[in-house]
Order: C-alpha cells, then sequence, then structure tokens
DNA sequence: ATAGGGTTAG
C-alpha cells in the first residue's frame, strides 16, 4: 500500500529508488493498473532499471509496447540497458535504428556508447562515433568530450585525447582526472605526475580519484617514498577505506617487493576485491613463496571470490616454477571452463608456463593462437625456445618479431642473447648487444653482460670475457663473476676460475652453488687438496651444497628420487630396469665418466656412486611406467650430472626414447642419442 | 529525468 502512495505520488522516483527486482515488478505492475497515460519518461525509467537488473527481457518488451514514437530519451535507456549487460553489439544495433528512425542522438548517448568502446576497446567504433558526435554538433559538451578523451586513452591513442583536452575551454576535475589516469595507464607515470603537477598549478582541487592514479605512477616508477608520503595523505583525509585508493596502495607495495608491508596492509583492509587479492598473490609468487601463493588461490575462492584471468595470470609463473605438466594442463583446464582461455594475459602466461614445464610444443600452439602478441608473449616464445636448447629458432623468432613492428625490450633482449651463449653463437651475439644498443637504445644492464661474459667463457674466449668485465661501468654483480666460473669449469681454466672465484668471496656470495663450481674445476685437475680446502671453507662459514634429487611425472603424481634411493614402493623393480639399462648401453658405447665424481676414491665405487644417481633412478622408473613413444620428462633441482647426461644419450637411441631434462638452468631435449645443448651446457 | 574520471595481471 505504501508502495501505491509512493507511485501515485511520483511514480519515476519510486522507479529510480527500487532496491530489487521484484519490487520493480510490482511497482510496474502497479503503474499498468492506474492506467497512467503513457509517458516516455516515465517508459524509459522502467526501461533502464530492468536493463540494471539484468532483465533485458522485460526491457525490451516494454520498449516494444509503448505505443508513442520513442525519443531520444527512451532510446537511450534501452541503449543503457544493454550496455550494462556488456551487450555492446546490440547497444551499437539500437543506436542505429534510433538513426534509421529518425531520432537525433542527443549529448546523453554518446557517453553511453562511448564507454562500451572504451571497455572494450573498439577504436574504429570509438573513431567513428567521434565523427557523429562533430556531425550532430554535440562535441562540445564536456562530458561527450571526457567520454572522447576517455575513449582515445584506453585504446592508447594519447595524442587524440592530448588534442581533445587542449581544445577544452572549461576543465573540471573530471576531465583533469581522464587525462591524469590516461598517461598513467599508458605506462607513462612521468607525465601522469606531470599532468598531476600541471592540475594543481591550474587551482584544481584534486579529489581521491586522483589520487588513485598517482599512487599507480609512483608505483610504476618506484617512487616509494613519495607514494609513502601519498599514503598518509590518504590517512589523514580519511579516504583509507577506499577499496580502490587501497587496492592502489597494496600494488605499490607490492610492487615495491616489500612483502610483510604488502600483508599487513592487504590484512587491515576493510574490503577486500579481486584486485586485492590478485595483487597480494602476485606479490607472494615474486617473493618466491610459491607454496603460499598456492595456499592463497585456494583461500581466496573459499572467501567466495572467483579467480578471473588476472588472478589465473598471476598464479601461472608459481605453476610453471614447479615444472609439473599437469599443473599446467589442469590450469588450461580450468581457464577453458572458466573461459578465461581467450584472455591474452592468461594465454601468454599459460604459455610461459608450459615452456617452463617443458612442453614446448603445447607452448608453441598457445603461441600461435594468441591473436595480437604482446613484446611479452615473443620474448617468452624467444626464451623458451632458447632454454630448451635451440639456437637458431630464437633468432627467427627475434627477427619475425620486428617484422611484426613489435619491438623488443631489455627482457627480450636477455633471452636472444643467452640463446646465443647457449648455442656458441658468438658473432651474432656480439651483434645483437651492438643492436640492443644502437639500434634500440636499451642501456645494458646487468644480466646482459652476464650472457655476454657466459657466451666468451663458454666458448673460450677468456680473453674477451675479461675485457667486456673490465669495461663493465657498474661493479661486477656475483651473476658476471659466475658466468666465468661456469666457463672456466667447461674448459678446466684453473687459474681464472679462481681468480673469478675470489671475486665472488670478496663479494660475500652465500651461493654454494658457486663453490661447488670451484671445487669441481679443482677435482677435474685432480687438485685434492684444494677440493678439501674447499669443502672446509664451505663448512666454515655454513654452507651446505643441495642434496640433489630428480623427479618424474607419472600420471597426475609427482615421484621424486635422491642419489641411492631405495624408499621407493617399486625400487626393486626401477633398480632392475636400470641394470639393464646400464648392460645394454655399455654394449653400444657407453662408459661411465668416473671424473665427475668429486670425491678421491677408487674408480669402482666412483661407477657405483654414478649407476643411482637420482636422474637415472628417474629415466628407469619413466621407462619402466610410461606409454611407449610418449617423451619422458624428469625435473633435477641442480644441473644435470655430466655421467647421467652421457647416459641418457644412450638410453634414447636404444629405447627409442625422447628425453626432456629440465635442471636448474635450462632444458634438455635428448632425442636418438643426441641432446640439444649439443653437449654444450 | 538519462551521461563523463580511479586500482590488478605475462
Amino acid at each position: 500500500m505504501e508502495l501505491a502512495c509512493i507511485s501515485q505520488n511520483s511514480p519515476s522516483l519510486a522507479l529510480s529508488q527500487t532496491k530489487s527486482i521484484s519490487l520493480l515488478k510490482q511497482s510496474h505492475a502497479q503503474l499498468v493498473k492506474l492506467s497512467t497515460p503513457c509517458n516516455l519518461s516515465l517508459t524509459a525509467k522502467l526501461v533502464a532499471s530492468y536493463g540494471k537488473f539484468g532483465d533485458l527481457e522485460s526491457a525490451l518488451s516494454v520498449f516494444d509496447r509503448c505505443p508513442q514514437h520513442p525519443d531520444a530519451f527512451l532510446f537511450n535507456s534501452l541503449i543503457q540497458a544493454h550496455i550494462c549487460g556488456s551487450l555492446f553489439r546490440q547497444a551499437f544495433q539500437i543506436y542505429l535504428q534510433m538513426l534509421e528512425l529518425g531520432v537525433s542522438p542527443n549529448r546523453y548517448t554518446f557517453p553511453l556508447l562511448l564507454k562500451a568502446c572504451s571497455t572494450s576497446f573498439m577504436l574504429s567504433q570509438g573513431a567513428q562515433l567521434h565523427a557523429h558526435c562533430v556531425k550532430f554538433g554535440l562535441n562540445s559538451s564536456p562530458f561527450v568530450t571526457v567520454a572522447l578523451m576517455d575513449m582515445y586513452m584506453k585504446n592508447g591513442l594519447i595524442d587524440s585525447a592530448r588534442r581533445l583536452f587542449d581544445r577544452m575551454v572549461e576543465r573540471d576535475v573530471v576531465s583533469w582526472n581522464a587525462f591524469l589516469s590516461g598517461y598513467s595507464q599508458n605506462g607513462r607515470p612521468e607525465e601522469a605526475l606531470g599532468v598531476y603537477n600541471r592540475m594543481r598549478v591550474a587551482g584544481v582541487t584534486v579529489d581521491f580519484v586522483a589520487i588513485a592514479s598517482v599512487i599507480s605512477a609512483c608505483s610504476q616508477l618506484r617512487f616509494l617514498h613519495q607514494g609513502k608520503w601519498i599514503h598518509s595523505w590518504v590517512i589523514k583525509n580519511g579516504f583509507g577505506a577506499d577499496v580502490v585508493i587501497s587496492t592502489a596502495l597494496l600494488e605499490m607495495y607490492a610492487n615495491s617487493g616489500d612483502f610483510w608491508l604488502t600483508k599487513k596492509l592487504f590484512e587491515e583492509m576493510p574490503t577486500k576485491d579481486l584486485i586485492a587479492w590478485n595483487c597480494l598473490i602476485s606479490c607472494y609468487v615474486q617473493s618466491g613463496m610459491i607454496g603460499d601463493s598456492f595456499e592463497l588461490f585456494r583461500k581466496m575462492q573459499h572467501n567466495g571470490l572467483k579467480p578471473n584471468g588476472s588472478t589465473l595470470a598471476g598464479i601461472l609463473p608459481a605453476v610453471g616454477r614447479v615444472g609439473a605438466l599437469h599443473l599446467v594442463r589442469s590450469c588450461h583446464g580450468f581457464a577453458i571452463r572458466n573461459a578465461l582461455d581467450l584472455d591474452e594475459y592468461v594465454m601468454t602466461a599459460l604459455m610461459d608456463a608450459f615452456a617452463k614445464s617443458s612442453d614446448l610444443v603445447a607452448a608453441q600452439r598457445l603461441f600461435n593462437l594468441i591473436p595480437n602478441k604482446s613484446v611479452v608473449a615473443w620474448s617468452s616464445m624467444i626464451d623458451g625456445y632458447g632454454t630448451h636448447g635451440y639456437g637458431a629458432e630464437p633468432i627467427i623468432l627475434f627477427e619475425k618479431m620486428q617484422e611484426n613492428n613489435i619491438k623488443p625490450n631489455h627482457i627480450t633482449y636477455v633471452g636472444v642473447l643467452s640463446a646465443c651463449a647457449h648455442a656458441g653463437f658468438v658473432e651474432e651475439g656480439q651483434g645483437y648487444f651492438r643492436k640492443m644498443v644502437d639500434v634500440h637504445g636499451i642501456i645494458p644492464r646487468l644480466q646482459h653482460y652476464a650472457c655476454m661474459v657466459d657466451m666468451f667463457a663458454r666458448a673460450g674466449l677468456f680473453d674477451d670475457a675479461v675485457s667486456l668485465i673490465n669495461q663493465m661501468p657498474t661493479e661486477p654483480s656475483p651473476g658476471i663473476w659466475g658466468a666465468l666460473l661456469g666457463g672456466c669449469r667447461i674448459h678446466g681454466h684453473v687459474e681464472l676460475g679462481k681468480f673469478a672465484a675470489e671475486r665472488l668471496f670478496e663479494l660475500n656470495s652465500v651461493d654454494p652453488g658457486f663453490y661447488v663450481l670451484l671445487s669441481n674445476i679443482y677435482a677435474a685437475a685432480g687438485m685434492w687438496s684444494e677440493v678439501r680446502e674447499i669443502r672446509s671453507l664451505m663448512k666454515q662459514k655454513g654452507l651446505r651444497k643441495p642434496a640433489g634429487w630428480s623427479s618424474i611425472e607419472i600420471g597426475n603424481k609427482v615421484h621424486c628420487f635422491i642419489s641411492g634411493d631405495m624408499s621407493h614402493s617399486d625400487s626393486g623393480k626401477i633398480y632392475q630396469k636400470l641394470e639393464e639399462l646400464m648392460e645394454r648401453i655399455s654394449k653400444v658405447g657407453y662408459t661411465p665418466a668416473t671424473k665427475v665424481v668429486l670425491h678421491d676414491v677408487e674408480a669402482d665405487v666412483k661407477e657405483n656412486v654414478l649407476r643411482s644417481h637420482s636422474e637415472k633412478l628417474a629415466m628407469a622408473y619413466g621407462l619402466l611406467k610410461a606409454a611407449p613413444g610418449t617423451p619422458i620428462r624428469i625435473l633435477k633441482n641442480l644441473r644435470t650430472c655430466e655421467d647421467c647426461h652421457v647416459a641418457a644419450k644412450f638410453i634414447s637411441k636404444i629405447t627409442n626414447t625422447e628425453i626432456i631434462l629440465r635442471d636448474a638452468v635450462r632444458f634438455h631435449h635428448i632425442k636418438e642419442g643426441v641432446c640439444t645443448c649439443r653437449d654444450y651446457w
């Protein structure tokens, strides 16, 4: 009854305040009963309200049953109803219908349609609408101008947006904010801060919407100090509870790598939206907390939030690091079931995870499916082929990428240079290093120098390696000396290896891998007293060589082995299979590479140690269990043992099986007795 | 009476 009262007094007010679809239907019925003479604006209200509740059928039927010729207001409502439900194509059809019926669009029509062009990147439709705005003389409306600016900004056309902004006579805070956020969203944070300063000089009262963009700009620039100052401003001005502002702050702390501060801010957030969860998950992943990030992913769903494309793109690098193919496949399945498999970010992240989990074929297949491949997609595919030991493919891809007008960035070059290093393409690598600086204007970072030193040292060009280190503008990092040390191990260069190791010790590097490398160099040269010296040095510093393990997935289960492992329930069969394999490969030329055993013990003891290495146990189990003809994928936590590598090549040949071995730094694709690393790793 | 600006991700 109360409802009837309100309806009679002010039916349109009642409609706009309707809180639920059932109340809306009641008011609608009331209106029909009252047989109010058909009122266009009331009809429009009804259409828009039904649209807001997602009941497009009712919206359309109200529209169709209106006996009067629809006006712009009524058309706008129908357009809005469709845009509310993301039915952009239909919204445009209604607009065309409106034009055909001779109803002129007004200054309310264009902001609605332009919004659709902003959110779904329909640039050509947006530009056509711009022409229509001019034609109907509506381009001076500030609402229309801001909507146009936003459409251009969201589509990356900063200059078009700026031209509109420059021509604006009266700029209010919303138009400034559209301009400011455009720069921030397009990855131009310096210019965003510039706009912010201009805004203040112009005397505009800055509001919290502007602040959200400023925080994002500070985050992109790693301006943590300024960011913290803004954080205090936010609290002082009472915006601390705003979910968008606090999410932007959260992202800033996550971006700066401050794990604890990020966690604290998240916990203190009064409302946590999907973006906040995604930021926190990414922060965990970037901090290397793989297990915790999975836990968080589950917890988020437990809290009733549904993962979107960003969530998946954020968690996938962690999945890739685990290297378990069945996990990547189940993520792919999850993406398909939730219609996220066409999201460009998800596709790229999936592709990368497949490559890192040894399925380069699946990675390539996904790569082919990505319609507009970003620089990240190209870089990831290049890196994938490179780490899998291919030399020519990364270079072909790199050239193709440039033919497609995608500009390489510093990460692309890390992939290209390391591929050249792994493949022994010294001249090509030097050429690309120069091109990086001269053509693409990228200042070489430590990683690039490390690739080059690695490339020279692997090729035995130690003079070039050392002179490059001397030319470096900054202090060499442990990674640089480590690359040199690695080359010294390959070529048995004791003196230089010792020199590189001394530099590493000076830098207080606590990576036990470097100590092991040096001790390997000494062991290979038979310098056992030096080996002992390194051992005791490690002991002194409390450093321990991590225990080696190899794992293999059978079905959806991961089986892990350590050297001499007897804990597996199929151990008897595994050792029997191993025995059989070793016997067969010995007949075709395999001899144990006992020199890799780093203890000063008798040869037969060494052979026994080698025989039960974790890689070999995993291989034997794989051959025991996997369907014939399918590749065997093994994951090793450290670098591959030389003897296991030789044995794997023989085994691949006699069993006609492809063995894909991922170690700490790269992949080995071993097929018909040959490895993609060409024994050069 | 209906319309414009903010946060995430490989």
